[in-house]
DNA sequence: CTGAAAGCGCTAACAT
DNA sequence: ATGTTAGCGCTTTCAG
C-alpha cells in the first residue's frame, strides 16, 4: 500500500476530481458541481442526480477546497486572533464555541498570534490580505486604536470579543455581569455577611469595568461602599503578603470578598490557610472570572463567570454576518452567571 | 488608492495581482514571481529586481495564497488536532511551539477538534482530503489504530506529540522522564522521606508509562517499592475521599507522595487541608505534568513537567520533514524537569 | 435539464 | 535574462 520509494518527495497521491466523476458519470462537470452543491434554481433529472451521487462516492470524491477558494475568492477560514498573555481556559473555551459556528458554515479556523509588529503588519493582517482568512475574530485580545482604524478604513471584516473597545463601528460580543454580580452580593448577604470588600490586582481595565458592576450591586442590594473595603493591588507581583496583612487588619472578620481576579482569589485563599483564617466562614471569597481550577481549589472557589462558548459562537455568527453583507446587531450583550461554590458557602456540604 | 478598472466588490475590494505589478514594471508575470520568490538558479537583471521589488512595494502587493497553493498543490498549513479533554494549558504551550516552527516556513495552523466520527472521518482526514491541510500533528490526542493503519496506509504525513502509539512506523515526539523523576525521588529522600508512595488515576496509558519510571527512580536511589504505597484508583471520579482515608491509614506520616496527574494532586492537598495535616512536613506531594496552576495552589506545587513548547517546536519541525522526504529522525526524545515547589519543600522560604 | 468554456492568480517548463 | 504559455480544480454565465 505504500508509496513507491525513492520519491525524493511525498507527493500528494492524485486526487480524483469533479472532471473524474463527470466522465465517469457521462455528464459534464458542470453538472457535477451543480448536483454536489445542490445549487439552488438548478434542475437536475433524479436519475443524473443519483449516478453522479453514487460516482462520486465510490471514486471516493473530495472536493478541493483550494480550487473552490480560488474560484470563489475567500479562503474559508477565519483567523482567530489571541494574546499569549490570556488565559489558555477562557481561550479555549471560546473557542470551542467559534468552533462550532464556523463548522456549520464549512469553514475552519486559523489561528493567528498577536506579534503585533505596527498597525499595519500584524500577523492576521498579513493573513487577510494574503487571503489566507476572510475575517477576524479578536478574543480577549488587545487592539490598538490605529488597528482598528486601519481594519475599517480598508473594510477587513472583523469582530472583537471581550475588549474595550470603544470604537462604536466596531462590532462587539459585550458581555454583562450586572445581574450576576447582584446575585453574588444577595448571596453574601442572604448568608449574613456584612462586609463586602472588593480586590483588585489593579490593571486598569478590569478596574474599569468590573469595580462599577461591584457598586451597583452593593448598592443594588441596599448596602453602601466603604472605601476601606476596596483595596486596589498597584503591583500584584511581588509582596503581597504584606497587602493582605494589611487588608485583613482594616476589614476584620467576618469578612467577604470579591475579587477581580481569579489568581488574587487563589492566593488570598493560600494566604488564609497559612494565617489559619477559616473559608468561608471567616472570610468568603468570591472571583470574577472562570478557571479550570475553581473546583479544585481548597475551598473550591465561587465564581462570577463569563458565557464563554456563547461568546465564541455568536462571535463567529456576528463575523459571518458582517462577511455576509447582513448587519444584524451591532452589539450583542451575553450574560454572566453566578457560580457558588464552597468558598462563600457557609453550610456547605462536605465534597471533594 | 487602487480599483484601476472601477470594478467594485462587495466582499473584497479587488487586490493587485502579480500581473498588475508585472504591467506596471513593463515585465512578464514570471519574472515577477522570480524575483519575489528569489528563485534559485534563475539571473534576474539587478534593475530589473529593483524596479519589481519598488513596485510590488508601491502597488501594496500581498501575493494571493490561495492562488499558490493551488499552483503549489499544498495548502500551506498544518492541521493541529487535540482532545477536548487535554488540559488547555498543555496543549497552548506546545501551540506556541508549534506556531514558531511553521511560521518559519510560512505555514498557518488550522486548528482541527477530535470529533472523531470514524477512523476513516475524522475532521482532520476531511480536512487534509480537501486540501485544507498538507500534513496533521496530533497533540495528546488519542489516536485509533484503525486510524494510524489508515493514515499510513494513505500516506498521510503527521506525527504525534506525546502519545502512547505503539506501531513503530509512527513519527513520535516522545518525552523522556527518567532523570527529572530520580531527581524528584533524590529530592525526596535528600528531606529525609522514607517513604515515597505512589497514586495514580489508573488510567491505563499514565500508569503504563509513569508508573515504570516511578519504580525506576525509587530503585536508581537504593530504595524499595512498597506495594502498599502504590494506589491506583480505579474509579477517580467518585468517592475519592474514601480511599484517600485508606491509603493515609496504610501509609502513615510522615510520607512523600508522588502523583501521576495534576488533579489527583490538588484533591490531595484539600483532602490534606481538610483533615490538618501539614504539607509537606507530614506529607509531601509531587505531581507528574505540568499546570498553569501549580504556583497557585497552597502550598505550591512541585512538580515533573514535560518540555511543552520544545514539544510543539520539534513536532513541527518533524512533520516538515516528513512532508519535504527527509526522514531524518524517525523519534526524537526531549527531556522533561522537576520543579521543586513548596509541597516538598520542607524548609520552605514564606512566599505567596 | 445539461454542456462548453472562461477564468480565479500563480508557478514553472520551455522558448527565446 | 526574460517572455510565453499551460494549466492547478473549481464555479458559473451563456447557449443550447
Amino acid at each position: 500500500m505504500l508509496a513507491k520509494k525513492g520519491v525524493r518527495r511525498v507527493k500528494r497521491s492524485k486526487n480524483v476530481s469533479s472532471r473524474d466523476v463527470a466522465r465517469e458519470v457521462g455528464v459534464s462537470q458542470a453538472t457535477v458541481s451543480y448536483v454536489l452543491n445542490n445549487v439552488p434554481g438548478i434542475k437536475i433529472k433524479p436519475e443524473t442526480r443519483q449516478a453522479v451521487l453514487e460516482a462520486a462516492k465510490r471514486l471516493n470524491y473530495h472536493p478541493n477546497l483550494i480550487a473552490k477558494s480560488m474560484r470563489l475568492q475567500k479562503s474559508m477560514s477565519i483567523g482567530v486572533v489571541s494574546d499569549k498573555n490570556v488565559s489558555s481556559y477562557w481561550f479555549m473555551k471560546v473557542l470551542e464555541g467559534i468552533k462550532d459556528a464556523v463548522s456549520n458554515k464549512n469553514y475552519s479556523i486559523t489561528l493567528c498570534f498577536n506579534k503585533t509588529l505596527d498597525d499595519r503588519n500584524a500577523e492576521h493582517l498579513n493573513y487577510y490580505r494574503s487571503n489566507r482568512i476572510d475575517g477576524i475574530i479578536f478574543a480577549f485580545s488587545s487592539l490598538s486604536d490605529g488597528q482598528i482604524a486601519y481594519m475599517l478604513d480598508n473594510n477587513i471584516p472583523f469582530v472583537v470579543i471581550h475588549s474595550n473597545v470603544k470604537n462604536e463601528m466596531v462590532r462587539v460580543v459585550k458581555t454583562d455581569m450586572t445581574n450576576a454580580m447582584l446575585q453574588a452580593v444577595m448571596h453574601l448577604k442572604e448568608q449574613g455577611f456584612e462586609k463586602i470588600a472588593y480586590l483588585s490586582t489593579g490593571s486598569g481595565d478590569k478596574w474599569d469595568r468590573r469595580y462599577p458592576e461591584y457598586v451597583k450591586a452593593i448598592e443594588g442590594c441596599g448596602m453602601k461602599v466603604h472605601d476601606d473595603l476596596v483595596v486596589r493591588f498597584d503591583a500584584f507581583e511581588e509582596g503581597t503578603e504584606g497587602i493582605f496583612d494589611g487588608f485583613m487588619a482594616k476589614a476584620q472578620v467576618p469578612c467577604a470578598v470579591i475579587s477581580d481576579s481569579n489568581n488574587l482569589a487563589f492566593s488570598l485563599l493560600k494566604y488564609a490557610a497559612r494565617k489559619g483564617i477559616k473559608v468561608p466562614e471567616q472570610l468568603a471569597v468570591i472571583a470574577i472570572g472562570s478557571s479550570r481550577f475553581a473546583d479544585l481549589s481548597y475551598p473550591s472557589l465561587s465564581t462570577v463567570q463569563a458565557p464563554l462558548y456563547e461568546m465564541g459562537y455568536k462571535g463567529a455568527e456576528m463575523l459571518f454576518d458582517i462577511m455576509d453583507g447582513n448587519i444584524i446587531n451591532d452589539v450583542v450583550t451575553l450574560e454572566w452567571s453566578f457560580a457558588p461554590r464552597d468558598s462563600s458557602k457557609l453550610n456547605r456540604n462536605a465534597q471533594l
